[in-house]
DNA sequence: CGTTTTTTTGAGTACCCTCAACAACGGTGG
DNA sequence: CCACCGTTGTTGAGGGTACTCAAAAAAACG
């Protein structure tokens, strides 16, 4: 997975990434306030992670796909903060945190990845949080198929036609809309020629008229 | 800053915050895409964070308080992805990266600290999501109050009396909602009993009530 | 194949936004 | 010191977006 790292220092790193885990949809990998442990490296498969409040909403404030990390917000408290749920049957390879915080005072540019990682979790929410923040409905659900869009197409997959892995009420929930508005959207856009849908099956017909919503 | 840290330790972090810097309210500490070098300690005074769209408008990602750290975003890029602002006459110690980056490699538990940091923002910003995502303008605002109001204390200052630094526009932009909403749910807390204002200057009542909306 | 879950679509409503006017505040210069 | 101006904050009226409630169709599951 790192990818600016020597030989003896991917010998090294495998060497602690030892396990794996299946996960079947619907289980958790890990739930908010479980000590923390591990991170996680998607190997195959989908998660959603899920804050409780007290009152017993939900609320999704991610989704994360196979060659993402997933269980960083447990480094700070040693507890994770949210739940961890496969949307999907998946598969994790599990990375013992303390052995790779180890490995990262003998490798500096293994401590470089996990701090860009870091970073790049920081990055990735505060744009999120334009998405929820200015941006009208219809916008946030364009926004959210061009980002999936563009995650699949960095992993090899096309970035036109893909399998929706949420379901509306999950992706309404993130996006911070009702499920019925998400469906919506999706009749509008297809209306609109910009894109197909066949239930979770989605094909974008028009990459840049979406962008442009 | 760092509370782990033994004396040998803290007498090498302390050799490398060599300056300071003063930003006069409204000057920006960096900009988005600036290349990242340092990140900050703020020593007095307060700054939002703000991200700028591509049509113009801009959105408010945080506000950062004396005591607390900025600039964590560029790691990932190596180019900071928002705007940091002062919303006062602040002052920030400068911590250059490169020299944090190279003490870490020598000292497990301050490299422990700048990782804690970093998950404790993606925490911090996953919280804040949720604001966003399920709250009604009423929830959001009070719970904006009460975040503002334990961050405060922490730092020592009163729970329940304080001053805004922000504007109303500022603080519903980063809420995701209208100034005209801000300042009438400020109206509505007052009659309600909730609090007291006058202006900038707040005055919690009853935390409690705050608390249960 | 029946049951449950998920998705779509419609009608009515509530919340928040838009537009607008005015009041209060803070800084500036006469 | 006070008048002036720009900025910030408050409040009202009307409208639009997204929510609520509801029903039926479609898909997924055992």
């Amino acid at each position: 997975m790192p990818k600016t790292l020597n030989e003896q220092e991917l010998t090294r790193f495998d060497s602690i990434v030892s396990a794996t885990r299946l996960i079947k949809r619907g289980d958790s990998l890990y739930r908010a306030n479980d000590p923390f442990h591990n991170i996680y490296a998607i190997r195959a498969g989908s998660f959603k992670s899920v804050v409780m409040h007290r009152d017993g909403r939900e609320q999704v404030t991610g989704f994360h796909l196979a060659g993402e990390v997933l269980g960083l917000d447990g480094v700070c408290t040693e507890h994770h903060s949210s739940d961890a749920i496969a949307i999907e049957d998946s598969s994790v390879c599990i990375i013992p945190y303390a052995l790779l915080e180890s490995l990262c005072a003998e490798s500096k540019s293994l401590q470089q990845q996990v701090l860009r990682m870091m970073s790049g979790e920081i990055v990735r929410e505060s744009s999120l949080m334009m998405l929820l923040g200015t941006m009208s409905a219809e916008q946030r659900v364009a926004a959210f198929l061009l980002n999936l869009s563009s995650r699949l197409k960095a992993r090899g997959y096309s970035a036109a036609e893909f399998n929706l892995r949420m379901t509306r009420e999950e992706m309404g929930n993130f996006l911070g809309m009702k499920l019925e508005t998400v469906s919506r959207m999706f009749s509008k856009f297809q209306r609109d020629g910009l894109l197909q849908t066949h239930g979770k099956q989605i094909r974008i017909v028009n990459l840049d008229a979406l962008g442009r919503v």
